[in-house]
Order: C-alpha cells, then structure tokens, then sequence
DNA sequence: TAAAAATACTCCATAGGTATTTTAT
DNA sequence: ATAAAATACCTATGGAGTATTTTTA
C-alpha cells in the first residue's frame, strides 16, 4: 500500500476541500483528485461524497481515517527513531559489573549516563569478572566492570580501559575486639594480627586478580593463607564478617556498606590497590555503548569525579 | 518515508543475502543494492555489515529492525481494515432500543448480529422512541427500535421496518388478587376490574403510541383513564404495579420479566396489539448499518423467529 | 457566472532492469 | 575459480504538472 494516496486521503479529510487540501500537500488539484478517486476503486468504496459545492466524509472514509493516520504517523516516527538509535539516544546497553562497584563507580556511572540517555533501556546484571569476559567474548552484553587480571592478558577481543584504583583496608568482626583478638594500633590493622586470622575472600577463579592480590599481600608479610569462607558476591563476605568467620580485605569503598559487627579499618602498612575496569568488544560498533564510553572517559556529562 | 526500500530493508535483514533477498521481492540485486546503500545514506548510518562473502546486521539495524517491521505491518494492515469496514464487518454499530424490546427482540437480534460481525463495535443505549427519533434526524446513532406512532408519520429522513407485532397483557399487583379487589374470569381480566382500576404507564411525550394503545383500548371499553403514576421504564413500570400502584397494560413479551408481587394476566377481550420497528437514516451509508438491516431483514444468519 | 471538482494530456523522476566489474575465499 | 556484492548505464511506469471541461449553487 502506498502512502502517497494516504497522506492525500488524511490532508483531505481535514480540509474538506481539494484545492486546500492540494496546496497544503504542495501539489496541484487535478493530481489529487486523480489520486483520491484511484484510492476509492483500489478500496472499493467511496471515501468522500462530492456533493453541492462541498466534500464530507462517508461513515467507511471516517472509520479508516484513524487507522490510516496511525500508520502513516508509524511511518513517520521511523526516520526520528533512527536518527535517536545512530546517536546512541535510544537502544538498549547491557552492562554487567562485579559486586564491589556497586559501592564505588556503578551508581555515579549509571546515574551519569542515564541522565543523559533517559530513553536507552539500561540492563544492569551482577557477574564476577569470569562470568563478564565469558559473556563478552560470547559476544552478550555490552560492557562489563570487571577487576582485570594483572598476569593474563584479556582476550584479543576485548578492548579495557581503567576506571577506578582503590587501597584495600580490613573489614574485621566487631566481636574479635571486644574479645581482645584484635588490638588496632592506632586505628590500624596490624600484620600480626592479620596473619593469624583467617580469611573470607573469593574464590580464585571467579576473580583471579582479587584474590592474588589479597593472597599476595599476606605472604608478602610472611603468612600463610587460611582461608575461612569463600563467597562470590561483597554482600555476602561481609555477612561471614559479621559473623565473626574471618576477616575480608575489601576496596575502600565499602566503608559505604555499614553493617552492625563489622569494623573496617586500614591496614598498617602498604595496603595493596585494586584496580577495577570497563571491558567491552572492539568490534562492538552499538552506538549506545559508543555513547556510554564517552561518558566513561568523561567527556560529556560533566567531570568524571574519581576516576582513573 | 518511503516504505519500499524499508521493505528492501526487513526482506534483507530475513535472508542476509542480497540474491535471495531480491528474490522474495521479486526483483533482481543490483536494484537491491542501491536502494539499501541510499538507505543508509539517507539515514547516516550503516544497516549492514557486508563482510567476507556474508552479510549481517549492525546493532544500529538490528534494533531498527522492529519499528520498521511494525510500520510495514500497520501499513499493510491496512487495506484489510478498509475491506472489512466496506463490507461491514468491522466499524461501529450503535443501536437504541425502547426498554420493552429488551423482552423481546433484541438479544435474539443483537446475538444473531454480533455472531456474524464479531469485530464490530456495538453499542447499545435504551431511550425512549421520541429521544431516538430526534437523536436520529440529528445524525446521531445508527438505528433504533421504537413505538412508532399510528398517526404521526415519521420525520421523511427516517426509514422504518416492523419488527414485532405483539398483544398486550395486564400487569397487576399480587395483592389485589389476595384482596380480592381483582377476580379473574378463566385467568383473564375482565373489563369492570381494569375500569376500577387506574393505570400505570408511558408518558404520552415519551412514546404517544404505545400511550394512546392504552388508553384508547380503556375509553374503548367506556372506562375513564386514571393514572397512578407515570414511568418510562418498563422494569420500573412493574416495580410500581409490584407495588400495587396500579395495573399496567404491557406486551406479552413482558412475561419474560417474572417479579415477586406482579402477576400476568390477558385482558378478556379484543386484547390491543403494539408494533415495535426499526428505524434509521434513509441516507445512513454505513455499511455496519447496512449488514444490521440484513440481520433484521432475516436474509442472513439463519431464520428470522417471531419478527412481522 | 463563479467556484470547485473532474477530465485530458504531457513530462520527467526514479524504481527497477541488464551488463559488467570488483572482491574475497 | 567462483560466488556475491558493487558499479554503470538504460528503460519505462506512474505521479505530478498544465490546460480545459463539467457541474452546481
């Protein structure tokens, strides 16, 4: 069905009047007429009557005016829809993140680029960093906050770019000072008393990164590991804290988790640092997350407050 | 916008081959190539990727893909609207009836009609014949079942058609019986007890043919009209005989509406007959209007039981 | 007689066709 | 070497233009 005979039906069902109609369409009277009459033999039925110097709809012509216009408004809305989809205004992004950037760069990020994007639709998952690169080189999603391995190289694939550094600091039972377990020196952890606690961490598989460099800070100090409880989600490991299970060396800003029986303190000397990233394919060419790294980098959207 | 090279586009984004796609359209390639290249001139942005002997979509296409597809499909719907609104079988039908019909002859009709035009709106409203006959020589609503008046003719804009010839039978309190006010000879009434009697009806405004049926039927028998009250519903005309108000003379059809305290009884001699008919615009085009009169007419949807 | 729609014809823009080249496996 | 898309060029359909006639208030 063409729409060159629905534009004239629906301007000439509003004027009423072929030469009004044909000027508002930007064409001459006889072509519209011609036009008009061509549509009512396709249809079968008069759309108009003609009659006494004036037009008026029949009752058929006014019931397909409304489902005319909808159609013709559909098609319309195309070249706007497209023009929102190429410029990343609307779309959809998926973006997964590890559980500790919710406590840091998840909600500034997202608030940030759904401001500036109300209509795409955001998918927000929570995966460890394995679960996210698996993901991404499947070519599902289209970012993913993840803490990135320091010896193994991301897959070729994907593209990464640092967002956020942090200092880990100790999350330790409020219970283990009451009972004098732990004695904080001037409101620091220290490697003694460090090294004789266990841990609660994640496993190493699920965040390689995280857990060497956990690992790695507590033989530095010359201990042994023990781990107490592994737990794959930050809520979680500071639940086993609470518990009284261990201790968790976390990124800084989980200070923002408060939790009745959980202390978080810093460690006395050379606490590690943590870096978390975005990855995404770089071959993804969907301009909503084209749109989202440039929010990422800052470059709209205001400043980027601490990013890397 | 023009739908062809949209649907060049969503033919394409089916086959991901260009050969095949020209094909189905029933063209041949090369055409095809160039109007999804102005395609994506037009709009700035690739659709497609064509890359080592395939093709496929780029996320900007993949997510242009559904809007485009809904416009064609409004679009094409299109022609299929205009087909069952010209025959009838979609639009909108509305129908205003007296209150006695809905005893008789309209769920039998409004049933028959709608199991044939399942997707036609209708709409019922009950009104009194004189609100009907002036709705619809404004131009409002499609058609009505009314009283017509025996010797007022109807407006020349309107046609008319009997539907339904019936006699009437008095409706009379339980309570006059019991108190034996009322003595029926071989269950009828006889003439003495409706002349003692006053009466409850229409009034004569409302619907002057079915009141001047009453009450020339009681001069007729040499009785005085008395009325105990007026109403212009026949279910609130029988609430108020149930309420031993009175008696009312109603058709037979009234019979389907039982109530406690109201007892039907036949009048004893030469009972008087009420002519119910439809009425519409004899100009009304509709072709909803047209299909409902073929209804009525018994020409489809089975036998017509009990019309005139 | 004047205003509006219909008719008659003319024209040209462009959708689509054919022939061919380019590209990638 | 072959399959597939792109390029180059051509054709003709039909949408819109101009001129004119018909209709009716």
């Amino acid at each position: 069905m063409d729409p060159r005979p629905l534009r004239h039906f629906a301007t000439l069902a509003e004027t009423l009047h072929f030469g009004r109609a044909a000027e508002r369409l930007g064409m001459t009277q006889p072509p519209l007429s011609q036009s008009i009459q061509a549509l009512e033999r396709r249809l079968g039925a008069a759309l108009f009557v003609r009659t006494k110097r004036s037009v008026a709809l029949t009752p058929f012509g006014a019931a397909w005016l409304g489902p005319v216009r909808e159609a013709l408004a559909a098609l319309d809305a195309l070249a706007e829809k497209a023009r929102r989809l190429r410029d990343g205004d609307a779309g959809r992004l998926e973006l997964s993140f590890v559980s500790t950037a919710d406590y840091s760069i998840l909600p500034a990020l997202v608030q940030r680029y759904a401001a500036l994007h109300p209509d795409v639709d955001l998918i927000l998952t929570e995966a460890t960093t394995d679960v996210q690169i698996e993901a991404l080189c499947r070519g599902q999603g289209s970012a993913g906050i993840v803490i990135p391995g320091t010896t193994e190289a991301l897959p070729p694939r994907l593209r990464y770019r640092p967002l956020i550094r942090e200092a880990l600091i100790a999350a330790i039972p409020e219970s283990w000072i009451a009972e004098r377990r732990i004695r904080l020196e001037r409101g620091r952890l220290s490697p003694p008393d460090l090294l004789a606690a266990s841990l609660v961490l994640f496993p190493r598989r699920s965040s390689p990164a995280f857990h060497d460099l956990v690992t790695g800070y507590v033989e530095g100090l010359g201990g042994i590991i023990r781990i107490a409880q592994e737990a794959i989600q930050m809520q979680t490991i500071i639940a086993l804290v609470s518990a009284g299970m261990g201790i968790a060396l976390v990124p800084e800003s989980l200070r923002h988790l408060a939790r009745t029986g959980v202390r978080y303190v810093d460690l006395a000397r050379g606490a590690p640092v943590l870096e978390t990233g975005l990855a995404w394919r770089a071959d993804d060419a969907a301009p909503t997350l084209a749109r989202f790294l440039a929010v990422v980098a800052g470059e709209i959207g205001g400043a980027a407050p601490s990013l890397a």
